[in-house]
DNA sequence: GGACACTAAATTGTATACATTATTACTGAA
DNA sequence: TTCAGTAATAATGTATACAATTTAGTGTCC
C-alpha cells in the first residue's frame, strides 16, 4: 500500500470511523434525536469503544450530534438553522474578504485568485452540461478555500473553514442534484460573476462591497437550499445534503 | 457532598482535568508551542491517560492547543489572533443583533434585557471605584449573553457562545486589570451607552444599526487589548489574559 | 389504581495492558 | 566528517476489563 492510499483511507481507526459516521450522518441515514449507544456502534464498524468515542467527541463539536446527558443523539436541523448556517458563512467569508481589502493583497495570493477565476471562466464556456456540475462544484470548493487565504491570517482562514463545516453551509452544496439544469447555469453565471466582482472589490481595497457581495453570493446557496426543499415536498428531487433537515 | 458542589467540582475526571488545564493554559503557565505529553501530563493530574486525552480534544477545539503530528502543543497567539478573534467576535454578535432586529423582539426578552440594563446603570451610578469593576463585568457578560437569545435562533446563541470562548475575545476580558481606574470608567461608560443605543436599533428594527454597533462594541476591546500590550511592554501591568499572547 | 422504592440491567466513565507508529541515537561505510 | 540505515526508545493509538452511574422494570405499600 503507497503513502497516498494510505492517506486517502485513513491512517487510524478514529479517523476512519469518523468519516464514515459522518457521511452517514450527512447522508440522513440515522433519524434525528437517534441515540447512539456505544457498544453496538462500535461492534458495527468492528472497533472497540476508545476510538469510537474520539469520533463521537469530533461529530459533536462539528455540530453533527448533540449531548443529551451521558451519550450523543442526531441532531436535528431545522430549516430555519440550515439558513442561518448559511448566513453565518456568508457574514465570515465576508469578514474575510473585508480583511483582504483592507490590508491589501500579495500580488502572489492575486495572481493565484485570478488565475483559478480564469480557469472557471474556460469551464462554463467550453464543457458541456453534463459535466459541468462536478467540475465546476469542485472548482468553486477551491476558490472559496483560496479565498479565506487571502485576508492573511491563520486564524481567519480556520474560522472561514469551520464555518463551511455543516453539510449545507458548504460553498459547493449548491451544486449538485438540480433537475432543472437552466435553472443550475443560471446560478452559476451569477455566482461566477459575484466571485469576479469580489475579487475586484477586493483588489481595489473596497471593503464594505467585497464584504457585501460575500454576503449576497452566500445567499445564492440559501435560495438553493429553499428550492430544493420545495423539490423535496414536491417528492421531484432530493439534495442528499438535506436528509438530516426536518420537515 | 451535596449536589450543587458535585456540579461545580465536575463530576467525572475529563471535566476536571479540563477545567484546570484550561486555566493553567490561560494563566500562561505553558509556554506556547510546548509539546504536551500524555503520560506525565496524566501522572500529574492523578488520572490515566483516557480522560486526559478526552479533555486534550477538547481543548484543541476551544483553539488552546493545536495537534501538530500526533500530540499536542500550545497554541502561540500573535496580537493579530487576538485583534482578529475580537473582531470576529463583534461580527458574530452583530448578525445576531441584526438578524433580532430584523425578525422582532418578542415582548418578554425585550422586558428581561431591558432590566438587566437598568441594573447597569444603577450599578454604574451607586457603586463604587472598588466593587465596580467586578460587578460590572458580571453583569455585562450577562447582557452579551441576552444578546446572543435575542436572534431566537439556537445555533446563533451557540456560534456567539463559540466566538467569545477564546479568553481574551470574552466580552468581559475587557474589564479587569487596569490600573488606570479613570480610562477604565470611560471605556465602561462608553460602552453601556453602545449598549442601550444597540438595543434600541434592535427595538426599532434598525438591523444595519445594531450590526455596526456591535462591532463597534467589540472594538472598545481591541483597544483594551492594545493598551494592555502597551502597559505590558512598559512592564506596569498585566492583563492575565494576555499571559498566551506572544510578544 | 397509583406512587414509591429497590433491584437488575444496560450504558457510560476510567484504568491499564498491549500494538503501532514516530523519533532519536548510534553504528557503519562512503 | 557526513550521510544512511537500523535498532532502541518513547510516544501515541487501540483493545479490553472494570467501576460508577443512570435507567428500566418489578414489586409492594398506600
Amino acid at each position: 500500500m503507497n503513502k497516498e492510499s494510505i492517506e486517502l483511507s485513513a491512517c487510524n481507526q478514529t479517523e476512519r470511523v469518523l468519516r464514515e459516521l459522518r457521511s452517514q450522518l450527512i447522508a440522513g441515514q440515522w433519524p434525528a434525536a437517534t441515540k447512539l449507544r456505544e457498544v453496538p456502534l462500535a461492534k458495527s464498524f468492528g472497533i472497540s469503544r476508545t476510538p469510537l468515542r474520539a469520533a463521537l467527541q469530533r461529530l459533536e463539536q462539528e455540530g453533527l450530534l448533540v449531548r443529551v446527558g451521558g451519550g450523543y443523539s442526531v441532531r436535528a436541523f431545522s430549516i430555519e438553522d440550515a439558513l442561518i448556517a448559511i448566513e453565518l458563512r456568508g457574514v465570515i467569508e465576508g469578514t474575510a474578504a473585508r480583511l483582504a481589502a483592507e490590508r491589501g493583497l500579495v500580488s502572489a495570493d492575486l495572481a493565484s485568485i485570478k488565475k483559478q477565476l480564469a480557469a472557471m471562466d474556460c469551464l462554463i464556456a467550453q464543457s458541456t452540461e453534463e459535466t459541468l456540475i462536478e467540475s465546476y462544484s469542485a472548482m468553486n470548493t477551491g476558490f472559496h478555500q483560496q479565498l479565506a487565504v487571502l485576508a492573511g491570517s491563520d486564524m481567519i482562514k480556520q474560522e472561514v473553514e469551520r464555518a463551511c463545516r455543516l453539510p449545507f453551509a458548504a460553498p459547493s452544496a449548491f451544486s449538485s442534484g438540480r433537475n432543472d439544469l437552466v435553472r443550475f447555469k443560471t446560478t452559476l453565471i451569477v455566482g461566477h460573476e459575484q466571485h469576479k466582482a469580489l475579487i475586484q472589490a477586493i483588489e481595489r481595497g473596497e471593503g464594505a462591497r467585497a464584504e457585501a457581495l460575500a454576503r449576497e453570493h452566500a445567499r445564492l446557496a440559501q435560495t438553493n437550499v429553499e428550492v430544493a426543499l420545495q423539490e423535496r415536498a414536491d417528492g421531484s428531487q432530493c439534495l442528499p445534503q438535506l436528509a438530516l433537515v426536518m420537515h
